[in-house]
DNA sequence: GTAATTTCTTGATTTATGTCAAGAGCTTTT
DNA sequence: AAAAGCTCTTGACATAAATCAAGAAATTAC
């Protein structure tokens, strides 16, 4: 079983067969640092499993560069509305690192629902699952000072920190880089 | 057709059919102004439309009560995460005023995928919609000041600021009432 | 291995937002 | 209609976080 292949498996709970069937969709691709995975404006016609390396979710506003996600290995990168609705992207998504990836196009994606019936329910599932992710992050914004956010997301996100350039951290958790440099070192010692 | 079967129209976009039989799941429901249509801790076996009325979306923190949502007419409203997964509940729902809302329970709910076939895949959409919505108010913490979420808020929802306290939509927006209320100062004059 | 670039830290300062406390203005209750 | 609760506002002040600027540290390019 491949890695994609095992992680599909967590998420879904599906066959070997189906397994089989739906990995299959899914076509092996390197990307280099910097490289753009989507860009802002363009419509995203395809899904990603990483399978190793970084990617960075970002948007650029007038004023600044906005980082919404660091995604890594054992997640799926997309622009969810722009491949769903065919609407232009929000985000732009770039390598943080060289990253090898799978990817399936929106055509196939699409299929997947025809080939394995149950598909769309464990997606629904799975989407609902990232739904609540999100609603809890809300929280964190609601609820939590810059400090807190950044201890919280630190024990849940240790190896991260020594991985990519902690401006993007910063952003990410909504906070300046300065004010998380004094964080970090409030924190360290 | 009733008002809930226009809006299950709107979002769902199935055929009369099929909306008469998902409607008929759904049993008319009054709730008091003050009481509690779901509390943290309990699993959220229901989910509901609202026809009319307001509900807060809240948690209680062991320093303050934060509210997460203000539900109003035409909304569904339930407690996904619990309502799918069976978890114990995240929010606490209360009726903002009297509300009529229109119920489901969990058990018939589940049915809905086995009378229409096509129902996951539309719930998946709808799901994803919500989740694109989350992604954006995300963005909102991270790109905005308390005065830019406060606007970009109340260009929105207008209607909300002379029917809830507006300390809610202060604790919505992750700000403090007085904060609230010195950005609402200036903005009238 | 040195230069060039990028990233991170630090200090000084400003600005935004939170806290506390009091009172005014509404609603609801009686 | 007075009393009791809420809710909102306001001022004074405290604190958190942003901004600006400079330099140190790390990384990348040559």
């Amino acid at each position: 079983m491949t890695e994609l292949e095992k992680y599909i498996q967590s998420y879904f709970g599906i066959s070997q067969e189906d397994l089989a069937q739906v990995g299959a969709l899914f076509k092996r691709q390197t990307i280099k640092k910097g490289d753009y995975f989507l860009k802002t404006g363009r419509v995203c016609d395809k899904l990603s499993f990483i399978q190793s390396g970084l990617l960075r979710i970002y948007v650029q506003t007038p004023n600044k560069e906005v980082t919404q996600l660091i995604s890594t290995k054992g997640y799926f990168v997309t622009d969810l509305a722009s491949l769903i609705f065919n609407t232009p992207a929000r985000w732009t998504i770039q390598a943080l690192t060289d990253a090898e990836i799978y990817t399936i196009d929106s055509q196939d994606y699409n299929r997947i629902g025809t080939l394995i019936p149950k598909w769309h329910e464990l997606e629904k599932l799975f989407i609902a699952r990232c739904f609540t992710i999100l609603e809890d992050r809300i929280f964190t914004h609601l609820s939590m000072t810059a400090e807190e956010r950044y201890h919280f997301f630190f024990e849940r996100n240790k190896e991260l920190f020594n991985q990519v350039p902690l401006q993007y951290i910063a952003s990410m958790l909504g906070m300046t880089p300065e004010t998380f440099s004094r964080i970090r070192k409030k924190s360290i010692s």
